[in-house]
DNA sequence: TTATACATTATAACAATTCTAAACTATTGA
DNA sequence: TCAATAGTTTAGAATTGTTATAATGTATAA
């Protein structure tokens, strides 16, 4: 309960009203060390443990989409299955570890950002992204 | 019809019998001057135009999904709404302009591939893939 | 030719996401 | 204070992309 008033700034300011069930999510999102990725689904399954009680999946659907427009959220594509969301809104890269589905972030000695060297005539280049897709390596198991 | 023998061994190899209706999707893949992206649902309109006649959904996708295992080729992540194909199989990056939801391949003049310092422990990299995200810079219209 | 393997198809099943409309709650302003 | 109003939650329906199924059709080979 310590930033509460830090939650309904991002609520208010997203366009919702701070209610119950919308703190809660704040809470879980943002009341954290450290900045990690989830899926809709994941974050459901965390609210109703918690809470002892469930929250509808409309409403985390639509905080969760109200967090990403005003960018307090980013979506991040991986594969057509699902959305990851991250709570890490900075720019940044990613592996994605194929044998676990995990998303872990490339920190600054892991990955150089490419340089782009032209870019498309009239377009403003909004982000630029790697995804680095790693799995246990079988071509050589003893 | 020049690369029909092509479009038979390319069948072949990915373990599918050359019919009428997968010979018709080799055609509007692979007999092109560029490759190019594509989603599944283009692609089953293009036949089905093109054939006169309708082509089963599950034909394309099973098609499309075979050529993709055998690296014929590539599935490319940009939203989690649908799946987008690629012909051009080789290890490349790409602008998505959001305005048209249109993929475009970066050529080596326009982006520097980022160099991968350290990897994750024990995991062997499959792919490191850029995306661009660009589009109409609305911040300073005249 | 006939048996067998394989292919196509329509349609059902499925999973993620979005929509809807009713019930509920908070806020406003007489 | 308390009705009117605006906004919220929710269950469930609808939609969409994708995959599975099972019946029918076609090619291949003994
Ligand atoms: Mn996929
Ligand atoms: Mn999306
Ligand atoms: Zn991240
Ligand atoms: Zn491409």
């Amino acid at each position: 309960m310590i930033k509460n008033s830090e939650f309904i700034d991002k609520l208010r300011s997203s366009g919702l009203r701070p209610t119950k069930q919308r703190l809660k999510i704040c809470e879980l999102l943002f009341n954290r060390d450290n900045t990690f990725h989830f899926t809709i689904n994941d974050l459901a399954k965390n609210i109703s443990r918690q809470l002892n009680e469930k929250i509808s999946l409309a409403t985390v659907y639509n905080t969760v989409h109200a967090f990403k427009n005003k960018g307090y959220l980013k979506e991040i594509s991986i594969n057509s299955d699902k959305s990851y969301f991250d709570t890490n809104t900075t720019n940044h890269h990613h592996f994605f570890d194929q044998d676990t589905n995990e998303l872990i972030d490339c920190t600054d000695d892991e990955i150089e950002t490419p340089k782009i060297k032209k870019n498309i005539l009239g377009k403003k280049i909004n982000s630029v992204e790697v995804l680095i897709k790693v799995a246990t390596d079988n071509q050589n198991q003893k």
